[in-house]
DNA sequence: AATGAATGAGGGTTCATTCAT
DNA sequence: CATGAATGAACCCTCATTCAT
């Protein structure tokens, strides 16, 4: 039987490889949510990912590599469940605007584990360059998806709101609504946070978001 | 009356003994700032304030009781500035709404060095139940404080918006503001941000802080 | 069958493991012989095991279980020799007993570095329960064995000291004669001392122990 | 009435000087006694003694010297206790030898804080000089002084013994049980340490220390 | 004479990295 | 590819000693 494989052989050894990656940033960030960014280890990680001490070093060079990889990882991942929502999502720019709202509480993006990575990596941000542009262009690139969907609510509704104003104003107060949950997930559900970020919306753009 | 000595002798010792106390919690700001948090060692607070080595475990026993002083000092120092800021503005709930948005972004509070500090504890948060009860106290006075005011404003203007929502969002947003103060100094100035957050609270509460 | 590999490498990596404590312990009883305990740091031993640093903490976790099972291997030694001279001599109690006093001042055993190892731990004994306890035990132990012997030669000879005293009184003699061996090895041999020790037996047991 | 004092000011100092010198080292053997000569500092004999960090270097220059001050005080204790036990006794040879022993497990000579601090300096000797040194000349003063009773012993009843094979006989046998008595306090009283010794004596000089 | 804040060398320990297997 | 024993630099902390008061 196991000699019937219908997998080449090189193939799946590059299949296994990236696996093998995948693997480690998964057991990264397991790591960094249960001890902190500061208490975990190579040797943490591999226990986590149930392999061996020197595994790392062979996939990754270093440590450090290891951890801009493991960011890079959670902050392509969340650009691909938002351009994915905002393409499932209905036309019009209201609706793109609540898909985006509900990705940002949405269960993947929200849990423990992922936010605690984004303030592990936050927190190290001034003075790590690497990890600050890595991040930085993820806001970037979120602020201008965001301000193309502020421009043409305010356009359509005569709104007299700056779309930079909003844009920055609604990624600063769901980045805030994340370090809540964060720290008080007891006081604070994800709906709640999400309720917090609509209302918003409502008032700026009553028109589009209102009760009504 | 010979006995009344200039010298107050006790008294200088005890103030020097919190002096010192003082500058080594502020050396561990800059370091925290310069260098960030995991590359914060003994030797850089200590170089950092001209001091020797062995001074800290002098003045907090470990490294980390000194980390978690620092904390305090920070989170001490936000409130002080933010009950100074309302007691002094106007008696409006509005006014001391502004004046408390404005000491957000005020240079002591969003100094790059603070802001630095607090993401730093924030990433380490989760994983340290002493940071956590720290910041999480803070975060509960400071949106009770805001929640008041909303209410108060809510009250007066008839708006049909929950306190909840607002004080939430409102500090939310805020802290989110910090993070991209703190990510691009370059691209967002502490008062284009206070003009976003502004502009936040003239969309819920116009009647209070529309330009008419 | 074909399963079966002439090279056990779980076995020998085992081994391999365990002489390298073995190793690691040894270099300790020189460092303590040359040293002193107290002067004996990780890096002495380290350096007299011609290994690096963090290998001792790598095998023994920390320094005090270093000791502990330096401690051990002393007594474990110690009453490997003995039982081995006892089943090796003669049946008769006279012929063992005279069997555990040459082992006392065997070269094996009262060697200066083995002799500087016993007062070493008992000089931190009484703070250090878990030396005491390995102390106490093997004293015991000795004891009880001794007392056994005394038991058969008081039976043999009709004499009527009492077995606990002689057993107490030998293993104490021996034990202060190491002493006189340690502090001043130029005064006295291990030859001499074990004529001592001899003497005393003959005065006790003269029937047994006498030169005619 | 206080100024009436008939203690001339300089002598005084003086004498204090000497007081504070004992009490120092008497914090210093409780120290020992308490924790171990490994764990015992400056700090903890300064607290001991309840005075202040700096006081001991002001007094004996250094840790060293402090400590061999307090080898010295105690092994001149113990001999003017011995010499003075000696000249209390009866004048025959049989009563000063059983002074002798006497001392050994006097209450006084054989505590627990004083058996603490020989074994704690005989630990270390090996590898101090100057420890050695003061415990070596005890050792052979003391035997001096037992081989001289043991020779008169001798010659009044006609023994065979060595003189020099009973002295290091009787000194190292009480050096054992000391010991004991450190090591297994409950097991051993310092009554029964005695009677063993005594029924070593019994053995060795029968017309002297028999029963009868 | 006495204090106790300050120093800094050196201790035990951790951990990213290497390398023989 | 994968392992895990070994390394050694760097960490936090202790403590004998100094010195201004």
């Amino acid at each position: 039987m196991s000699q019937v494989s219908t997998k080449p052989r090189t193939k799946r050894r590059t299949a296994s490889k990236e696996e093998r990656q995948t693997q480690l940033i998964k057991a990264t960030i397991r790591s960094i949510a249960k001890h902190g960014l500061s208490v975990t280890t190579m040797a943490t990680v591999a226990k986590e990912a149930g392999l061996s001490q020197g595994i790392i070093n062979l996939h990754f060079q270093s440590k450090e590599r290891l951890l801009e990889e493991t960011l890079s990882y959670v902050v392509d991942e969340y650009r691909a469940i938002r351009y994915q929502a905002v393409e499932r999502s209905g036309v019009s720019a209201a609706e793109k605007m609540t898909a985006l709202v509900k990705v940002d509480f949405d269960k993947r993006v929200c849990q423990p584990d992922k936010l605690a990575v984004w303030f592990a990596f936050w927190g190290e941000s001034r003075s790590r360059p690497t990890y600050r542009k890595i991040c930085a262009e993820r806001d970037s690139e979120y602020r201008q998806q965001l301000r193309g969907i502020c421009e043409e609510i305010i356009r359509e509704g005569g709104y007299d709101n700056l779309p930079e104003h909003v844009a920055y104003g609604l990624s600063a107060m769901n980045e805030g609504l994340w370090l809540d949950l964060l720290l008080n997930p007891a006081e604070l559900t994800p709906e709640q946070a999400r309720d917090v970020s609509m209302s918003y919306l409502r008032n700026v753009f009553p028109e589009h978001f209102g009760e009504t």
